[in-house]
This record gives C-alpha cells, structure tokens and sequence, in this order.
RNA sequence: GGUCCAUUCGUCUAUCGGUUAGGACGCAAGAUUUUCAUUCUUGAAAGAGGAGUUCGACUCUCCUAUGGACUACCA
C-alpha cells in the first residue's frame, strides 16, 4: 500500500512563468490526476531581492488559462497554510536550529565580502573556492570559535548564516525515477547555506524540504536543473530523520532552444518571433514587455498539448490530446531522459489541428469581436459559417479576417495579378451574361447555382476557368478563396448582383 | 576547471537483444482543383566514434567525443 499522491508546483515569483515551467506544472498536475492525488501550488518567495510584483498573479493566471487545477495552495487554502514561504517565515529557523543541535549543521560568521575575496584569491592560483570540510573549521564558525565567542557573537546582532556540515567522502546513492540511480561522493558537494539571519529567511533547500516535509508531499517532480543538488536533498530529509517519509524525486528534462545551444530564454523568442511565456508580460520595474501565447492567437489546449509531448509521450502514434487524454496516459516512465528542442513550427500545427476542429458556433464566439473591430456587424451564425467554411487554412483566428473578409464588405479594390489575367477580351461581357443567368434564379443555394451556371457554362462552350475567374474578380476581388458557390450562396443573389454591376461600372478592362 | 546528466532522420520521438529502424513537424515532388489554400500520394532524411558481452546489439558494459545542467547568504 502507497501513501496518498501528493505533488506541488513551486514556483519562484521571480518574473513571469517560463514554458518550462508551465511544463513542470502540467507534468506535476497530470500526475495528480493520473494518481487520483492532489496538485499543491506553493510560492517560494524567501529571496526578498529578487521578489517582483506581480509574478504571483501571473503564475495563477497561467495556470488557470492552461486548465491546470490547483487543489491546494496559494489563492485556493487547504491545510497547511500559507503555502506562500515569506509567510511561514517563522517556522525554519527552528529546524536550522535543530540541525545545529545535531551536528548537521553549523554558524558561519563570514560576510559576503570575505567570501569573495576568497574566491577571487583561489581563482587568482587557478583554483576553485569551496566552503566545505576542507575550510570550515579554518573560517569563523561554530566549529572553530568558541560556544561563548559564537553565543556573544549572535548576540551582539553580528550577521551569520546556518550552512549545512556535508560530510566528507561519503557515497550518497539516490534513485529517480526518470534517470534511475545515481551516485555521488558527498567530498565534491559543499556546505550550503540553509538559513540566513540577515532577511532571518531559509533558503531554497531548507524551506524545500521543511515545507514538503510538512506538507506530506509524495513525489516532487521538477526540472533537472535540481539535480545536482539531490545529494543535498537526501542528506537533509536524513539530518531530520525523515527518510521514510521522504517524497521520491523526478528530474524533468529541460527545453532547448529551437537552434543553437542552451536552454530556451526570453531572448530567443524576442529574436526568432514566438511566445516563450503563456500569457502577455510587462515588466513593472523596467516596462518591458514579452509576448504570451494566449495574446498570439494560441488556443490553450494547443499549447497545452505542445507542451505535453515535448519530453514524453504516450508510447502510440497518438498526437491529439485534451487534458483529460493526457491525464488518462501520463506516466513519469515515458518522460524521455533528454532536453528537447522546443520547435515553433509544431507549436503552429498544433494550434491549426485545434482550429480545424472547432465547431462553427465556437469559431462564432471567437470570431466575432474581430470582425466587430472590423466594422462588421452580423449574426453568430454566418460568423460562424464563414469561419468554418476557411478555417482549414488557418492557424490563428486572427487568420479569419483575412480568409473571409469579402463574405461581409464588398470589395472596393481589385488584385492587380487577377485583374490582368481575368479583367480583359470577352470576360467582361461574359460576366454580364452571367449577371442575367444568375438573375434568373430563384434557388441561390450552392447546389442549384452551381447547377445552373454550369449548364449554362457548358450550354455556352465557355471556358470554366475564365468565367468562375471573373466571377470570382467580381466577388472576391482577388484571386482566393473558396468554391465560387460558397461565396454566391453566403452572400446572397442582391449582393452578388451589386458587386457584378459595380466591377462592370468601375473596373476599366485591360486592353 | 570540477561534479552530475544526456546522445536514433534537420527537429520532436517509437523501438525495452533478432524490425525493410516506425510516426509527426519541416522540406521536395506528384495528384486533385474555377483561384488561393486545403487534402491525398510519394520521396529524401537517423542509431556520435571505438572497444567489449552475446549466436546476434540502436537496445547491456566500459572508454572517448559532443551537448546540457549545476558549481551564490537565487530559486
């Protein structure tokens, strides 16, 4: 028998969410559900330096936007709030302390300028300072001072941090479970700072694993930049004495950029032209401004999906997931080992997939204030059509203007490449014959127009391509678009009228 | 520099010792077509290199190379 799943996204409010993280967060969520367990949200906000308003509410909205559920944490409560670590500030410093008590942990009284001054010294003999056994007990700290100097010292208000005493040529082996096991000698491991006095704040590694700890975490999943610190991790859960209950760990694989080397950052978006965060950023400190995917037209399902299979998949030739496919096939098992390159491309397919799949009242929905600021006023409905009949040559909504604008504003301008081939010898006259026989009908639906006209066509002996072409000059006004007889049945027999009579009024033929 | 992790078409990936190494994006060609697209068909395209283990390695082991992460009183 297991214990309930239990995982947590724990993002630094640091700036706005990364699409490495929204992974992260998607990876941990289809977990959850996957297992029937719960997706904890915590803010890790114990570095008051770096701190940016408003991050917190970006990464709830991001998540909100990418159907992601929080059953615990930050914005929902649960039992073990806060989950926000600047406000549970007070309970840290009791477990650094009890690590001291330990002799898992020490004082150190070093100020940052002194640490530095070291390493500049051992980089100046091309070597690399390491705070750890080989010095601790050189530097002012409570294994080299004595209890009363170190008790005078903290009493007197001088600055010291708690760093946690690695112990020296020990084989630590851990296991996760996308790598599997790993080893490493805790001699090339330093001491690392877990509690600071200065902000009276924990840092990362120590909130991490109090916090978890408390929170009954079972599987803490996140991206492979913490592996090197995992040794650390397992130490600590041991200094509390809480191995048996300690959460089993999964490196997630980190996002590349789509060319050249590294993992994806801003800048790559900003130079290549795609979104690398999910929602519209502007920096409250600088005014910069970043692009969103939910801003550039991506469907959140798309980007979801996207997002998924870049580092796992199911193991079928399956590429179409909603969330709930996705949580029905997730496992840790299947997430590959390796950095995946992110491709703008796929990033589009998949959008375009999710649009040709929208039923015409959802494309109605979301058409509709694009061709209100276009000046178009119309009814759900032929928004809707008009948006099904094209949208199999869209990617974006914002496509949708451009692909069916001539179904709702007559054109006013004509394409000057058709205008040359069509516009000219008998076309024109042809087209004013065809004014007639369109006149005459009664049916203007697309099947009893087409009927009509082309007997007529073949009545004639007229060229197909000449006549639609024209036809299509006179509707459309350039040489795109769909079936001829999409667009006469859509706008209707007045309104194919009125534009055949104005191009044969305005239009002078190409000699 | 040190530590750890990784390595199949250009990219995302399937393969869990025996396959003509499969799919998708992108690319190219062809077909369809009243235009532009769409769609369909086809094609080019891969196991980093070297040693082992084995009857047999893309798959297991080791070495090398390459890539990446980490190396803060940041997360």
């Amino acid at each position: 028998m297991s214990r309930e799943v239990r995982v947590r996204f724990a993002p630094s409010p640091t700036g706005p969410l990364h699409m490495g993280g929204v992974r992260t967060a998607l990876y941990n969520y289809l977990f959850a559900r996957r297992n029937g367990g719960k997706m904890i949200l915590r803010i890790e906000d114990t570095d008051s330096q770096r701190f940016v308003p408003g991050a917190e509410e970006y990464i709830i909205e991001s998540l909100k936007w990418c159907g992601i559920e929080i059953d615990e944490g930050v914005g929902v409560g649960g039992p073990h709030a806060p989950y926000r670590q600047s406000e549970r500030k007070e309970i840290y410093l009791k477990y650094a302390k009890q690590l001291v008590e330990a002799g898992w942990a020490y004082y150190a009284f070093d100020t940052a300028e002194e640490l530095d001054a070291l390493r500049k010294e051992a980089e100046a003999v091309g070597q690399t300072f390491a705070y750890n056994y080989s010095v601790r007990e050189k530097l002012p700290t409570s294994l080299s001072l004595s209890k009363e100097e170190v008790e005078e010292r903290i009493a007197r208000g001088d600055i010291w941090v708690v760093r946690f005493k690695m112990p020296e040529n020990e084989i630590v082996e851990m296991d996760d479970l996308i790598r599997g096991h790993v080893k490493v000698n805790t001699s090339t491991l330093d001491d690392k700072v877990l509690y600071k006095s200065a902000d009276a704040l924990p840092t990362y590694h120590l909130a991490n694993i109090v916090d978890d700890h408390l929170m009954e975490i079972s599987h803490v999943i996140r991206g492979e930049e913490w592996l090197p610190s995992l040794p650390l991790h397992y130490l600590l859960y041991r200094a509390f004495g809480w191995q048996d209950s300690q959460p089993q760990f999964a490196h997630l694989p980190l996002l590349l950029k789509p060319t050249g080397g590294g993992k994806l950052s801003k800048r790559d978006g900003d130079k290549m032209g795609f979104p690398v965060f999910p929602l519209f950023w502007t920096s409250p400190t600088t005014g910069e401004t970043a692009h969103g995917y939910r801003e550039d037209g991506y469907f959140a399902e798309a980007f979801v999906n996207m997002l998924a299979l870049l580092g796992w998949n199911p193991g079928t030739e399956q590429e179409l997931f909603s969330m709930q496919e996705l949580i029905d096939n997730f496992s840790l098992e299947r997430v590959s080992k390796s950095g995946a390159r992110f491709q703008p491309d796929k990033a589009k397919w998949f959008n375009a997939q999710y649009m040709h799949r929208k039923t015409d009242e959802e494309l109605a929905e979301l058409f509709q204030p694009i061709l209100r600021e276009n000046g178009v006023e119309t009814s759900d409905y032929l928004a809707g059509k008009a948006a099904g009949i094209m949208k199999e040559r869209a990617t974006f909504i914002g496509d949708l203007w451009d692909l069916t604008s001539y179904f709702f504003v007559a054109p006013t301008s004509y394409d000057e490449k058709q205008t040359k081939k069509y516009w000219k010898g008998d076309n024109p006259a042809r087209l004013k014959e065809l004014r007639e026989v369109l006149a005459s009908i009664d049916d203007f639906s697309k099947e009893n127009t087409e009927a009509v006209v082309g007997a007529w066509i073949a009545e004639k002996e007229y060229g197909m391509g000449q006549i639609m072409n024209t036809l299509r000059l006179a509707l459309v006004g350039a040489g795109k678009g769909p079936g001829m007889y999409d667009v006469t049945a859509f706008i209707g027999k007045d309104e194919c009228l009125k534009r055949i009579d104005f191009i044969l009024e305005n239009l002078k033929p190409i000699e």
